[in-house]
DNA sequence: ACCGTTGTCAACCATCTGGTTGATGACAGT
DNA sequence: ACTGTCATCAACCAGATGGTTGACAACGGT
């Protein structure tokens, strides 16, 4: 394990059950049993699930006698939206500054080499 | 198999291999030799994550002799910003309208049964 | 016509993942 | 002191995942 938080966030969004009980506790906090009610799966199932989005620091839970109310964190979203953000933008940047159609020059305008000019092996 | 594109995405991007290569490609198209160079694996393995990523609608390719350039397809990032903006805007939403603090109303105040209301025993 | 480069396909392997059943712990009520 | 509810732990299982090796197809250059 030890895997970066990055890859939980993710890896934790990935599965639609997860992604359901994301949404539903942005609407507020919830118990085990009342998370578990839609799904057509045991209550021990959707505890892992609650694990998993625990591991990936997206919900905490508290103590109310024997309930552990989860609820969400908001913040780790900010964590994968800051990486999406980034990348996205990055390629939207580099498309607007036209890179991309540069590359990609029709030949028969010039004979140079389109393809790479000196892309010699490292980088 | 057939699985929801959301998923696909998420869980394409939960590997950091392959987050590392979107963000290679987010500065430019590339081949895949080009992309395995940095990693310590073998060249099918990289293959398949790029399987992964352009079965997640993430890259496309395309054919240049017997060269396949990747191409970063940043339109489905923001199919993920999306999905996590909503949920971070309800979360936030629901802490700045204070419900969140009205639930945990100091008891010293009022004696009125702080938790739930009316949630019987059925279900 | 050959060779080297680029990439894919197939089989195999170890581990992770999402689910199950069954047993058990920790409480609140009565 | 029981009983019922909420939640967790443990063992197990089938299928997905990330990696390997080995063979092979397709193409450009000489």
């Amino acid at each position: 394990m030890a895997v970066d938080p990055l890859s939980r966030v993710f890896s934790a969004l990935a599965d639609p059950t997860r992604r359901d009980m994301v949404a539903r506790l942005a609407a507020g906090d919830a118990t085990l049993n009342e998370l578990a009610a839609p799904y057509g799966v045991t209550v021990q199932a959707v505890s892992k699930h609650l694990r998993v989005l625990e591991d990936a620091g997206l919900v905490s839970r508290s103590r109310d006698a024997q309930r552990r109310p989860a609820h969400l964190e908001a913040a780790v979203l900010d964590l994968a939206t800051g990486w999406l953000e980034r990348y996205r933008r990055a390629a939207e940047e580099r498309y607007r500054r036209l890179d991309d159609l540069l590359a990609r020059l029709p030949d028969d305008i010039d004979p140079i080499p389109p393809a790479r000019p000196e892309e010699g092996a490292s980088r």
